[in-house]
DNA sequence: ATCGTTAACTTAACATTGTTATTTTTAAAT
DNA sequence: ATTTAAAAATAACAATGTTAAGTTAACGAT
């Protein structure tokens, strides 16, 4: 029984329950195990009227995406304040892999499937608003702890910093995240390989005198 | 018509030649998109005869896997036998990067889809053996770089600085082989972030002394 | 008030997939 | 020659993403 003609507002109402019934599927039961019909009865509707808001499943995955990157822009928000640039650059850093570890199956979405690359032209991400880019935080964070002279001089690329950053962290967390219950692998506690990594990071990439 | 009775060496003939036929699928169009009846085309079998050779389409993604491993360890063991063991480590390193980025879909098939863990007790590798275990040959090449002495003295856990080494370039591989494209990161190029993450490998690592 | 019109939704239906059940073929054993 | 069972194919099922074809009811024009 159609209580027919919604106004926009009321339509972005059920794209957002459609977005949230998905993620919350999408994050127990991993995206491929998700039916479209799964996520229908979830929020009520039959499985076709989902396609009257996304267009197909992998736009549905999308918008979730772009939802939860936002999200994550949004968690690191709360690290942007701090003044001092070394230590915001650290805890940006820190905050990144806690996120990316107590929500795994959202960062898997994020980083570790393939999906559609993601378009600037038609994202519903702002790109460089800082309220929703991630990317655009981490540069400012590594831009601005670079011109606080925290790096080695021999780094004269801020953004090619924060590249290698960037990948050093999702590697400890992709692997950790994939294939941390492989039995074939004896993984040494993950608070040491974190604590590893960051010092590795640090004395790889800053002046002798900026740490301890 | 079923030319009947066949060696034992005939079947693993025909499950080699299905998992061949899976393999080059895998590759060129990615695991999901490959469906159990193209496989069986490929390989000129109907499709339910796939099913007298592998329980399922999973176990035949990861005895797939298993192969890959053993070829990425035969890949990298000619790496293994150069005599310095710094010039081994490099070079290891050096040859596992380039493998996972000219074959990327085996690389995402191996380290960055989920499937089932890998259980050393059923596996097809054997465990510690160099020819076929490529883990093992990564923990002894920065295990003898160790005693060689090439590594910073706070570095007490040979085991920990490989498992994050291999975090770090295994970040590097996955961001390129899923993010390339993405028109969101300006990208440096693919050189500059090896070497960048490698000289912050090394200057994170190593003694002073050893590097320039 | 009534009558289309059409937005909002549902039910049917389809093609494709992984997989199982059933049946066919045929080489060997008796 | 007849039986047997391995090796394969065909038929068939349930589940999935998706499209096509209805169905319902609120609104605008008369």
């Amino acid at each position: 029984m159609p209580p027919k003609v919604k106004t926009s507002a009321e339509k972005q109402a059920v794209r957002t329950a459609i977005m949230d019934a998905a993620r919350e599927l999408f994050i127990h039961q991993g995206v491929e195990a998700v039916t479209m019909r799964a996520v229908a009865q979830q929020v009520g509707y039959s499985a076709t009227s989902l396609y009257l808001y996304f267009s197909d499943k992998d736009q549905l995955l999308r918008a979730v995406v772009d939802a939860d990157v936002i999200k994550l822009a949004q968690s690191l928000k709360s690290t942007l304040s701090i003044s001092d640039p070394l230590q915001r650059f650290l805890q940006f850093g820190q905050h990144y892999v806690q996120f990316a570890l107590t929500n795994p199956n959202h960062y898997r979405m994020m980083f570790m499937t393939q999906h559609l690359p993601c378009d600037p032209a038609f994202s519903s991400i702002e790109q460089n608003n800082h309220e929703q880019d991630a990317y655009s935080q981490l540069i400012d964070v590594v831009t601005s702890a670079w011109h606080a002279g925290v790096f080695k001089p021999t780094l004269t690329d801020p953004v090619l910093i924060a590249q290698t950053v960037w990948a050093a962290m999702h590697g400890l967390c992709a692997l950790q995240i994939n294939l941390a219950d492989d039995a074939w692998i004896n993984w040494r506690p993950l608070e040491a390989r974190m604590q590893a990594m960051v010092s590795m990071c640090m004395h790889g990439l800053m002046k002798e005198t900026t740490h301890e």
